[in-house]
DNA sequence: GTCTATAAAGCGATAGAC
DNA sequence: GTCTATCGCTTTATAGAC
């Protein structure tokens, strides 16, 4: 059996866990310590740059997964509304159904952003552009598309807000599922 | 002259500048100190249990400025179409366009909401349960009342979020105008 | 690659002078 | 009511043994 642990890609999950659990200021090392169960020595052979680095680290990962499974799709998919469709089943499934915050989200609030500004500023310029690019693929007028897709991607982001302020994760579900028809009566016009 | 600040009432815009920045934890007394201009013997003296305590006032100061101007017209205003138009208003004015954060919601997002569940969890409660009775009162059928006021309650938070993150506070108020325009047209069916 | 030990700085909170 | 000094603890980060 190999090591369950043996390269940087290896610690990112637990880091992840976190800091969405934490944010990065209250994350602290003693914190990463013990949900990543690797010792200082470990963390600093992995990320020689400490913390923000991991941070770093986890935001990419996340990014990555977007822009393969939800970004791509809704640019490139010859049946854009099906594409749309599955934007929000697959974000349903990847925030747990509003148990998982999403740590762009968490990182854009407070004043700790301002070191990651570039990468959190990108993910959601991207998210709402390619869903703004689907809806226009699919015959929505250009204007429309960019409000629509606005209002769409903060409704997603307030909704896991709501989630975490009311102790209900089910309220993700029917926030997403309201917006999913929302469109769709858009593209039917 | 008297003296700027000689009650704790005094220092609580100060107190929400310091935690709207930096969130709970990454906001230190050193910050608090800076941003109030208050050493920590005074803020001590004003605040006995500290942190929390300080944290716990600014709250209590919100949830009174919003319950007063934001929750009690919506359920008590004749004209309950006129107050949701009020709402938003208001809450425009109150997030100044979306360049303040929504303290209730930077609390909800990470564990140090464990300490705040109780007012966090009400807030929302309030306003949503607020803005339900006034669309039903203006005609709107019970079920879809909930749903939308759920939309939109969160629909407001994903704005602030999406400020932040784009650095763009425009977004705010576009997205404001939009929600408002929804809810009217659903009054008029 | 992982650990322990340790450094230097900052933390929340308290005490006591004024 | 406000300040400074200080306590005990935790923080990030580094060094060095293994």
């Amino acid at each position: 059996m190999t090591k369950l642990i043996n390269e940087r890609c290896d610690v990112i999950p637990a880091l992840a866990r976190a800091f969405r659990k934490h944010g990065f200021d209250a994350a602290s090392l003693s914190v990463i310590t013990k949900e990543t169960g690797l010792g200082k020595g470990s963390l600093y052979h992995f990320f020689p740059e400490g913390k923000e680095e991991m941070a770093r680290a986890v935001l990419t990962e996340v990014d990555t997964w977007f822009e393969l499974n939800v970004f791509a799709p809704l640019r490139e998919e010859e049946d854009a509304g099906g594409a749309i469709a599955d934007m929000f089943d697959k974000t349903e499934a990847y925030f747990y159904s509003g148990q998982r915050v999403c740590l762009f989200g968490v990182l854009a609030l407070v004043e700790a952003r301002e070191r990651f500004k570039g990468a959190v500023r990108c993910y959601f310029a991207k998210w709402q552009s390619a869903l703004t690019q689907a809806l226009v693929r699919d015959g929505c007028d250009a204007d429309e598309a960019e409000e629509l897709s606005e209002d769409a991607v903060s409704g997603i982001q307030g909704a896991l807000v709501l989630c975490r302020a009311m102790d209900d994760p089910q309220i993700f579900g029917r926030v997403l599922r309201r917006w999913k028809e929302r469109l769709m009566i858009e593209l039917d016009n």
